[in-house]
DNA sequence: GTCTATAGCCTGATAGAC
DNA sequence: GTCTATCAGGCTATAGAC
């Protein structure tokens, strides 16, 4: 029921999350404190522990509300594509993107930099549905005859995970301040991905071998 | 000249080296504290002022001598392999897997999570020199034929440079109590690295094409 | 929901005795 | 080179008035 009280609440909500994500930004995502954030709101300390109960709650809450984002990011720009590997590179461009654009969340969502905070198994679920999307990606991929059978696997996630994190890795560390598409390593990502199907050949024609 | 005194001292200032190594690795890379060093050597915090003058030039220290063992473990390993690809690969690999034993040092090299913390040039200088091994090791194996001429250059670099990453980044991520070899994802590496040849693939025979 | 006030911790760093 | 003492500040979190 979202009555004026409590919309105005979730709009303080919204706002205090934006001004830590700010702060992880500026200060680095270890650098966040309660009083930063009043500081930055125009309250005081005491007045942020009415909208969430602890430090840790903000960064469960950022971790949460970023994973959630970044799957839906994901699944969007792969739903947009033709199936197979079409899909699977539109998708991790899109994620790719979108960490760049939120580089203080993706540490926090996949560097662990803040040793006191784990995320909920609530806020951890999403990571869990990517890999699900992206292995049917590959059974598309397979299905369509872009890659051979043993695209279908684990491994081949593994695979594609490493193209990724490590485009994203090198160009957050060494070109802070560019975007996707920009830079010596963002670009080199769909030359990594050409390079699959010499990985897992596809087979050809006989669609029945070995019974 | 390393009298007995000297000794003594290089001793303590390697000991506190240690513990900040220790501290980190506990406690995050930002956890890092004068204070909690002291405790652990059994001295009051003021007793290290003797040997560094603040908590950034441990940093620095750490960062220094992590940069000059890292480069040292990769050149060592390249020379002791073919030239080429072969060096190129056992380089990699003996770099990610001191990598993944120096897992806070790794993170202090590469992702800057101390915002206040930017290393000093001198410190800075061994990166410089693993990218030119690297050049030099894709030289040789152009030169060799294993690659074609395109592999030399820095794009290549970064290719690799993706590989290595990605591998290192899922493994620190998601097997945080696992080394090199072990997991699921750097055993993919050799894998990986053995699809430079497709990617670069090497002219036959013909060694001046195009005047 | 906001505030003041405060408890109770932590930190980096310095002065100066021994 | 070690210490005590201390400065000056940060922080999370709570109690309780308004």
């Amino acid at each position: 029921m979202p009555d004026r009280r409590s919309r105005r609440r979730q709009e303080t909500i919204d706002e205090i999350l934006a001004i830590a994500v700010q702060v992880m930004t500026e200060d680095g995502v270890t650098g966040l404190s309660v009083a930063e954030v009043a500081r930055r709101l125009g309250v005081r300390p005491p007045s942020l522990y009415k909208y969430f109960p602890s430090l840790v709650a903000i960064y469960d809450e950022i971790y949460r509300r970023g994973a959630q984002e970044h799957l839906a990011i994901m699944r969007d720009a792969m739903e947009l594509s033709q199936p197979g590997l079409p899909a699977l590179t539109a998708g991790l461009e899109a994620s790719g993107r979108w960490l760049l654009a939120n580089r203080a969340v993706a540490q926090l969502l996949f560097w662990r930099p803040v040793p006191s905070f784990e995320p909920s198994a609530e806020a951890f679920a999403p990571s869990v549905e990517m890999v699900a999307l992206q292995r049917a990606a590959l059974r598309d991929a397979v299905d369509a005859k872009q890659l051979g059978r043993e695209a279908d696997s684990d491994q081949a996630v593994f695979v594609v995970a490493t193209f990724i994190a490590g485009v994203i890795t090198l160009a957050m560390a060494n070109e802070p301040d560019l975007e996707w598409g920009e830079g010596r390593f963002t670009p080199a990502f769909p030359t990594l991905m050409s390079m699959l199907p010499a990985l897992y050949p596809p087979t050809r024609a006989k669609s029945r071998a070995r019974g």
